[in-house]
DNA sequence: AGGAAAAATCTAGGGCTCCTAGGAATCTCT
DNA sequence: AGAGATTCCTAGGAGCCCTAGATTTTTCCT
């Protein structure tokens, strides 16, 4: 019987799991459904991928990796509001236009160490951050605590969002632009020390 | 052979289900486990429950009556930046206590009509959040907007948190109360026009 | 109390999934 | 051209979801 060979790849085979995610929802991201998308049979996956547990794993790594370099290129020569804005924007579109490749990127992360200490995503993330932050001035650690609450935010906005959290009233699109304003004015006036009146 | 009747019910299995979440994560909550857990075959399940996917609905419904009542008992009685802190530290440790559960909170939104109509959780919850928020002088539709940056700071939070986000660097506690400081202060200067500086 | 009706649980089984083991086809390299 | 490595396959076991129909238990009516 003539046989062609499919030219699997484990990359190849985590973007099919990345593209489907997107259309039909990572936890429908499976072996066989990954391999009919593939033209090829459920096993033949396990040369290239470890299980289904590693597959999800890289499709989180490249999710990871393209959300990073989306906020990059988007905050690139931009400072202060201007880049705050251009990496809250990047985010959100990230999550809307690859969803599923998104929500892989929640998961508690349970990678091959080896792998992931490959993907540069991670870490280049966090110092994107840091630099996008600082035309604020801020010092540790209310940096790090600015860090995480934009963190926080971003993806609680995002993640609600997609799970339709915002009942249709008011326009998420909104919304979303007032988070900004107030984002920004709150990095600009960061509570250093403990200013509230206790009432 | 003699049999003795389990006394099975949907909330009886929607709490068994929920307990399993909490143990072993939400994605490992099978009915087989479930009727394991319950000394039943899992074809007794479905006189209760329609599917698997209703029994994640179920028991998302039943977090999120939960995570509400122990809001609504936290911010009795308080107002102002005390109610704040009381509604954000119930939320956040509700996601500690019943971490399966919550996550069941975030999956979108696809219940039986009929269930999620009885269930009056939902409704609830954004009501509380207005009502705790009435402290701060704040009109619609800064009102909806403060809200939603409100669940989307703690959902975001919690999220990150659980998913082991948080490098251990500064202890993700030290972050969270500063990050109900900023909220605070940003909810009582919420930018109401747009007064930032375009740069 | 006796018996019919309703409800709860079981057995049996089909189809899909993950994953392993071992065999056949294809590519690479000398 | 042939050896060795690689890619992909077939075969199959175990677990899961769910349905159908039988069997047992409870309820409830007379």
């Amino acid at each position: 019987m003539r046989m062609v060979r499919a030219g699997l790849t484990a990359d190849r085979v985590t973007l099919a799991g990345a593209e489907l995610a997107d259309e039909v929802g990572l936890d429908h991201v499976t072996m066989s459904a990954v391999a009919r998308r593939l033209g090829v049979k459920d096993a033949s996956l396990y040369a290239h991928v470890r299980s289904l547990e590693d597959l999800r794993g890289r499709i989180a790594l490249l999710a990871a990796d393209e959300k990073t370099i989306r906020i990059a290129e988007a905050t690139a020569g931009r400072a202060g509001k201007d880049a705050l804005v251009a990496y809250a924007n990047a985010w959100r579109q990230y999550a809307h236009d690859h969803p599923g490749r998104y929500t892989a990127t929640q998961i508690p992360i349970q990678i091959d160490p080896e792998l992931a200490a490959r993907a540069a995503g991670p870490r280049r993330a966090v110092e994107l951050t840091y630099s996008m932050l600082r035309g604020y001035a801020l010092e540790e650690p209310d940096l790090t605590d600015a860090v995480r609450l934009m963190r926080s935010t971003l993806h609680g906005f995002t993640s609600l969002e997609a799970a339709g959290g915002f009942a249709h009233a008011r326009p998420a699109e909104d919304t979303w632009v007032r988070c900004l304003d107030a984002l920004h004015t709150l990095l600009e006036h960061w509570p250093t020390h403990d200013e509230g009146d206790p009432a």
